[in-house]
DNA sequence: GTGGTCACG
DNA sequence: ACGTACGTGACCACT
């Protein structure tokens, strides 16, 4: 026999963030239970096991061991969102037919263990299913653990352990009692880490024989002391990092044979809970509608076949004013109506469609806007565009197309419709996906902002850039001198011919030949990165010489051949906006990213000079001024804060003359510019080491000026921590304008993992609303210049710069609506202050 | 394909 | 003992 033990808890958990905001119409979540089933259909086929077992832990451990009082004390409850779908799983187990295992003052971890060593004595197979790593001590030739990732399952057997590890399965539990473990809350040896505890029980074996041997063993002084001063810590430690193996659980494997499901009851069930995708992958047989609900009878009868025919022009005008759905892409259009799906291969007939007056539902409308503004015409009635409303439902995921979409929200992917699935998926999901973002209280967000958004962008690709070929050529020629002269100079300072772009090669030279201390290293070496080598620029000639290399091949390689190979026939470049790419709701630049052309250093500056406006016309450029920090004067409701931007005085100064306890007259160039670290630091989620090293000042100095500066602004104080423990209760945290984002690393048992969790949950609803705002601004200013038929569009967005190009006698009227829209995009307790310039060039109109 | 580096807000 | 501010995209070297 063969068993798969299942970590219920850690699966559940994966699942739970792997699929995001997946609730039924009722408003009970889903996603756990959906992504559960995906993960147990998928590995039950994979292993062929015939017996499961899905372990639980439980609550109220009994006393275990002398740490029980603090036991688990760690970890986090789970969000109410899981905690709901934690009966709902159980339940549809039984149902069908998977027997459930848990136990009083066990963990599933011990259950788990308990099965695996009675199927190995017995003579069957155990795999043990789980998302945590804790259970690989469990592995021998009987027992494999599958390790559930994001992306696939890594399938551990005693090999694959000693390959990664060093070390024999059960040893990992000598290496768990030296290191700790804070999720489980036991110390391990102080100071020892998780590098050191591999080392040192790779070379005794156990934590008995490395005392037998400590006077031995040749050790640095320091971890000599911590493993002396930590012995009892160590044995105490080992005691509780192995799982237990004798847990009082049913332990007869041929038990747990999987058993018929109850059909009926499971049917119901799932019907009751409106995942009817999943009712449909588990195969029990025909689903007749009277199983379903009374309301739910149209969805499911709701399934013939669709007809396919060649989209006309007598098709066009009969269904002119008719509700439809669409997906173009490549050129290609099959919309549909009602049960009938028309393809269409001719662009002129599909800008056709996109101009009839009737409602459209579709998936990634962009490019339909674009055919269609290319042919003068537009794309008219759309009402919905699947993929954005994916987006804004989870922005976790990287990727957006209707079959995953489909299987997200439990929609049944058409695949009987052959190519033209996705055209026939969507008109369900449209409806899916319309009540789910009412759920998610997105309406408004998806109406207002991303929606009429997506015509924006498409208006910009179109229209692009005007791009000076000649000009970067020239300034490449430039390059191309120093380029090759410092070459020289850093081989002659080495003493050899290397590639100075190789980090393995100048690691090499730097640290080993030239004999340079090394600060840092990577994963696959020394580190050379920019920071570093500024330390060493006064210890060798060669370092600011590479340094120098470094800036001037970026801007060759990125910058001149980069941009050149973007430079359409047009003579303008056309950037791809991605509307559903970030996960704070900013929208992204590529091919070429027009996000970040050289602006802070003089020389890379000059790039901006081949970026003009066309022949008669200028730019015209604004910047939204400290958007975030305005952002977050506003949302926290700090009125210290707020009288700054309020009295329009420097936002730096102000901070370093509370934080500094001055007159702002009193405040140094040195004590404001440190004053704006700690504002940046505010708003990324501050740590103290980093602040030091941004501003070269101690670590103590550093903690000191944050905690000035929170005990000046104690409203921001306020608000962080309530967003973060907002965040850990929800899984998610919000923008003013009820922009989602998901952060399962918040409830993360990795210490690391969690204080990026915090940091990002800090800084996404600030960064989120600031990119909600000049979202506004855009599609309000794009309006506006339709209105008023004025010969300017919208080119570039910049995260919080936008810029027109216009006619030249347009560019006092231009550079005043600009600022007027943006500035009035939104009404919050401070104003959203702009500055605007125009010019020639994207180098003068910046200002 | 991944990691290191560096350009931007 | 670890890593160390948020969010992106492009290029190079190397596996």
């Amino acid at each position: 026999m063969k068993l798969l033990a299942i970590d219920g808890n850690s699966i559940m958990n994966r699942a739970f963030y792997g699929i995001k905001g997946l609730t039924n119409s009722k408003g009970i979540p889903t996603n756990a239970i959906t992504g559960f089933m995906n993960i147990y259909l998928k590995e039950i086929s994979e292993v062929g096991a015939d017996c499961v077992a899905v372990a639980f832990d439980m609550r109220a451990p009994t006393f275990r061991h002398k740490f029980s009082k603090e036991y688990k004390a760690n970890r986090k409850g789970m969000p109410d969102e899981l905690a709901v779908q934690m009966p709902l799983i159980k339940k549809l187990l039984t149902l069908l037919g998977i027997r459930l295992v848990e136990c009083e003052g066990y963990e599933a971890d011990d259950i788990l263990g308990t099965l695996s060593r009675a199927a190995a004595e017995t003579g069957n197979e155990c795999c043990i299913l789980t998302g945590d790593r804790d259970s690989l001590q469990l592995v021998n030739g009987s027992v494999t653990v599958r390790l559930a990732g994001t992306k696939e399952t890594k399938v551990y057997t005693p090999d694959r352990i000693r390959e990664e590890y060093g070390v024999e399965p059960r040893s990992l539990i000598e290496v768990k009692a030296l290191m700790g473990d804070s999720s489980d809350n036991y110390p391990g040896v102080k100071g020892i880490g998780e590098k050191t505890a591999l080392a040192l029980i790779q070379e005794c074996g156990s934590v008995d024989e490395l005392y037998k041997r400590l006077d031995s063993l040749k050790l640095t002084p320091t971890n000599r002391a911590k493993l002396e001063a930590g012995h009892q810590d160590a044995l105490d430690s080992r005691f509780l990092a192995e799982i237990c193996l004798t847990a009082p659980i049913d332990t007869e494997i041929g038990d747990y044979k999987l058993m018929q499901p109850d059909t009926d009851e499971v049917k119901k069930f799932l019907v009751e809970l409106e995942m009817l995708k999943l009712l449909d992958r588990l195969q029990l047989g025909s689903v007749s509608v009277s199983d379903a609900a009374p309301e739910k009878k149209a969805r499911l009868s709701d399934l013939p076949g669709f007809t396919l025919s060649e989209l006309t022009e007598d098709v066009i005008s009969d269904h002119s004013g008719d509700e439809s759905a669409f997906v173009y892409a490549d050129g290609k259009l099959a919309a549909v109506y009602g049960q009938e799906i028309f393809y269409c291969v001719s662009p002129e007939l599909a800008v056709r469609y996109f101009a009839t007056s009737g409602g459209k539902v579709c998936f990634e409308a962009k490019a339909a806007h674009k055919a269609a503004m290319l042919a003068g015409s537009e794309l008219r009635g759309l009402r919905f565009a699947c993929d954005l409303a994916g987006y804004l439902l989870n922005s976790q995921t990287s990727e957006y197309n209707v079959e995953s979409l489909a299987l997200t929200y439990n929609v049944i992917y058409r695949e009987d419709a052959g190519e033209y699935a996705d055209a026939a998926t969507v008109p369900a999901l449209s409806q899916r996906l319309i009540s789910q973002l009412e759920t998610d209280g997105m309406t408004k967000l998806y109406e207002e902002i991303e929606l009429p958004l997506c015509e924006v962008l498409a208006s910009m690709e179109v229209y692009g850039v005007r791009a000076d070929a000649e000009g970067i050529k020239e300034f490449g020629k430039g390059l191309e001198g120093d380029i090759s002269a410092l070459e020289q100079q850093i081989y002659s300072a080495a003493g050899r011919e290397f590639n100075i772009l190789s980090p393995k090669q100048l690691g090499v030279v730097l640290f080993e030949e030239l004999g340079l201390p090394c600060k840092k290293k990577t994963k696959s070496g020394y580190s050379t990165n920019a920071e570093v080598l500024e330390e060493l620029s006064g210890k060798h000639p060669i370092v600011p010489m590479i340094l120098e290399y470094r800036t001037l091949t970026k801007l060759r390689s990125t910058y001149v051949e980069g941009l050149l190979k973007e430079i359409g026939p047009d003579g303008r470049v056309h950037s791809v906006f991605k509307q559903t790419e970030t996960r704070t709701g900013r929208i992204s630049s590529a091919e070429p990213n027009m996000q970040n052309i050289p602006v802070r250093k003089e020389l890379g500056r000059n790039m901006r000079k081949f970026f003009i406006a066309d022949e008669g016309c200028t730019l015209v450029d604004a910047d939204y001024s400290q958007i975030e920090l305005r952002v977050l004067a506003s949302v926290c409701g700090d009125e210290n804060m707020q009288a700054a931007f309020l009295e329009g005085r420097d936002i730096h100064l102000s901070t370093a003359a509370q934080v500094f306890g001055l007159p702002e007259d009193f405040v140094s160039p040195e004590m404001r510019s440190a004053a704006k670290a700690v504002n940046f630091g505010i708003i990324y989620g501050i740590g103290a080491f980093s602040l030091s090293k941004d501003i070269g000042v101690s670590l103590k100095e550093a903690k000191q000026y944050i905690e000035n500066y929170l005990a000046n602004y104690p409203k921001v104080s306020e608000f962080m921590d309530k967003t973060v423990s907002d965040g850990m209760k929800n899984g998610y945290v919000t923008t003013i304008f009820g922009r989602r984002r998901m952060i399962p690393e918040l409830t993360s048992s990795n210490k690391v993992l969690q204080a990026f969790g915090k940091r990002a949950a800090m800084n996404a609803p600030i960064q989120g609303a600031a990119a909600d705002i000049i979202k506004l601004a855009m599609v309000a200013v794009y309006r506006r210049l339709k209105k008023e038929k004025l010969d300017a569009r919208l080119i570039l967005q910049v995260h919080d710069e936008l810029i027109i190009e216009a006619k030249e006698e347009l560019a006092g009227k231009v550079e005043a609506l600009l600022k007027e829209e943006m500035e009035s995009a939104v009404s919050l307790a401070v104003p959203m202050t702009v500055d605007v310039h125009s010019g020639r060039s994207w180098y003068i109109a910046k200002g």
